[in-house]
DNA sequence: GCAAAATCACGCGTTTTCGCATGCATAGCA
DNA sequence: TGCTATGCATGCGAAAACGCGTGATTTTGC
C-alpha cells in the first residue's frame, strides 16, 4: 500500500489535461508512461480513477479528490522551489523573465544586452507574451508589466511612468492637420471599442473605422494610413512610418513595473536584473513621456 | 530542473532518520536506493543536502527546509489516504486496530474472533502496544484506549466503564483477611509510585514494597505472593492465581473507548468493527464493574 | 461524406533503476 | 589493542520503467 508520490503527480496532470498526451507533455515523459503510472495508481488505490473514452481520460470523482490533494503537494513543491530560488546567491544558471512582446524591442532589448554582458554566466530566458504568467508557479522569475499596481501577492517596483497619444501615418497626419474638422477614422483595440476620451475640441468629428484584437496588426494598419491610433508614446515613437497627431493630446497611462514573487525577489540574479533595469529606465525616461526631463 | 517528488520524500526520511538504513527501512527500499536518490536530488537542486559522516548523514540547513516542505506534502498524502479509507465501502482488504496488550486476551480476543467470522474477507491486523499510535498518520484505523476522553482531534465511543480494586495471591489474600492490621505490602506502577488512595480503614497499615515499570511483570510478582496490586477489575479477575482483596474497595477508573480519526470513522470496515465491539461490550460489562447488571 | 488529425492500446527493445554482495571506515567496548 | 556493531561506497546482475513504433478507433475539419 505504498503509494508513489510521482504517480499522484501524474494523476493530477491527467485530471488537468484529460488526455495522456497532454499530461505526458506537462511531465516531459512519453504518454505511454502516463498510462502505466495511472494504471499503477489505480491498482494500489484499488479504485478506478479514469474512464477511458475515445477523446481522452475522463476523471472520476475519486480522481478529482486525489488530484486536489496532489495539488496541495504541488503547491508545497512550488513553495520550496521559490524558496530555493530566493536563497540562490549564484550569478549563474538560468533566469527567466517575461514581458509584453511590444516592450521587448523598444525598451527591453538594450537591457538584455547590458545584462548579458554584465553577467555572461547567466542564461537568460525571455518569455515574450501578453499572457499574465503565474510567478507563484515559477513560470517566470520576474515580469515586466504595464499596470497600475503590482498586484496583491507580488512585490513590485515602478520603473517608468508613461503617456499615450494619437499617431498616424505622415500622409494622414498632414491631412488631419490641414482639415481638422473632417471626419477622423480611428483604429481601436477590441477591449476598448470606442473612440478614446479626451480628444481635442479642435478635432470634433471622430468615429471608429476598424476594431482589431492584435496591437501589431493595428500598428500595421496605421502605418498603411488606415486611421488614427492611440498607443503609448514609446510605441508610436519607435514605430517607423508613424508620427504623432494632435487629435488626442498626450495623457497619462498605466505605468511600467517590474514585479516578482516576494520569495524570488531577493535572489541575487533578480537583484542583478533589477539593477540593470533601473539604470536603463533612467536613461530612457524621455521616450515614455512628453514632459521635459 | 524537473524535481522528482519521491526524491523529496526520500530526503524527508533521511532527515528524519539520519541514516541510510533507517530511511530505507521507512521507505521499504534498499539503503543503496536512498543514497542514489539523495545524490540525484542534490544534483538537480544544485545543493549539498547532507554531510556524509561516519555515523550517518547529517542534514544541512537547506535539507531541513526541503524536508519541511516535503513534510507538508506528506501531510497531504495522509489526508488523502484517510479520505480514501473513510470512503471505502468494501468489507474486504486489511484493517488495522491497536489496543493495549493487556486488553487483548481478556477483552478483545472474542471480538476478534467474532469479527473474523462475520467478515472473513477482511484481513485484521492487531497492533498490541501501550504506545499511543498516530491515527492521523494511519498507523491504525481504530484504537482501543483506556482514557477519560477520546482526545481533541479524534472521534470516540465509550464502550465500557470500569473499576479498579486490589488483588493478591490466594495465600496472601487469606493472610490479609485474617490479620487486617498487619503491614500490607504493595506492588505499584512507576507512574503512580504511592500506595493508592482510598484504602479501607479496616487495613490501616500500607507501604510500597516494589515499583515496576511493566504491568505484566507486576502481575507475575503478585501471583508469586510478593504483594498487593491495584488493577482494573477485568485484569485481576482474568489473571489466574489472583483474587480480590478488600484492602482497596472497587472504585471508578478510566473508561474503555474505541477512538478513530473522523475521516476514517465512517468507513464500512470501521463501522463493522464497532458493531461487533459494541455487541461484545454489552455482553461482557459485568467483568469490568462490581455493580450488578 | 470523406480525409486528416488525434487518441489510446499493445508489443518490443532499450535504458534506467534497483537490490544484493563485497569491501572499507569508524565508533563503541572489553 | 583487538573485536564487533554499525554505517557507507562501489560494482554487478536482475528487475522495472521507459520510449518508440504499429495498429485500431474516434473525433474533427473541409
Amino acid at each position: 500500500m505504498a503509494l508513489i508520490w510521482d504517480d499522484l503527480r501524474t494523476v493530477l496532470m491527467l485530471v488537468r489535461h484529460q488526455t495522456l498526451a497532454g499530461a505526458a507533455n506537462a511531465l516531459e515523459v512519453n504518454y505511454t508512461t502516463v498510462a502505466r503510472r495511472v494504471r499503477r495508481a489505480e491498482s494500489t488505490l484499488g479504485q478506478i480513477l479514469f474512464e477511458r473514452l475515445a477523446d481522452g481520460y475522463q476523471p472520476t470523482e475519486i480522481a478529482k479528490v486525489v488530484a486536489s490533494h496532489a495539488e496541495k503537494m504541488e503547491t508545497s513543491e512550488f513553495d520550496l522551489r521559490r524558496y530555493l530560488q530566493g536563497a540562490d546567491t549564484e550569478l549563474s544558471g538560468t533566469f527567466t523573465i517575461t514581458a509584453p512582446q511590444l516592450l521587448i524591442s523598444s525598451f527591453l532589448a538594450p537591457v538584455l544586452d547590458d545584462f548579458d554582458q554584465a553577467h555572461p554566466n547567466i542564461e537568460l530566458r525571455v518569455l515574450a507574451t501578453n499572457d499574465i504568467l503565474d510567478l507563484t508557479r515559477l513560470e517566470a522569475d520576474l515580469a515586466i508589466r504595464i499596470s497600475r499596481n503590482p498586484g496583491d501577492t507580488l512585490k513590485g517596483l515602478r520603473l517608468l511612468e508613461q503617456e499615450t497619444a494619437s499617431f498616424a501615418s505622415p500622409r494622414l497626419a498632414d491631412h488631419i492637420r490641414s482639415h481638422p474638422t473632417e471626419m477622423i477614422d480611428w483604429i481601436v483595440y477590441d477591449a476598448f471599442p470606442n473612440v478614446p476620451k479626451g480628444t481635442s475640441p479642435m478635432f470634433p468629428n471622430n468615429r471608429v473605422r476598424f476594431r482589431f484584437d492584435d496591437m501589431v496588426a493595428m500598428l500595421g494598419a496605421a502605418q498603411a494610413g488606415l486611421g488614427v491610433l492611440r498607443v503609448p508614446l514609446f510605441l508610436g515613437r519607435t514605430t517607423s512610418g508613424l508620427e504623432i497627431v494632435p487629435v488626442l493630446p498626450p495623457q497619462p497611462y498605466s505605468d511600467i513595473w517590474v514585479v516578482g514573487h516576494p520569495d524570488v525577489w531577493t535572489s541575487k540574479k533578480a537583484q542583478a536584473f533589477r539593477e540593470v533595469l533601473i539604470a536603463h529606465s533612467k536613461w530612457s525616461r524621455s521616450i515614455f513621456t512628453s514632459q521635459a526631463d
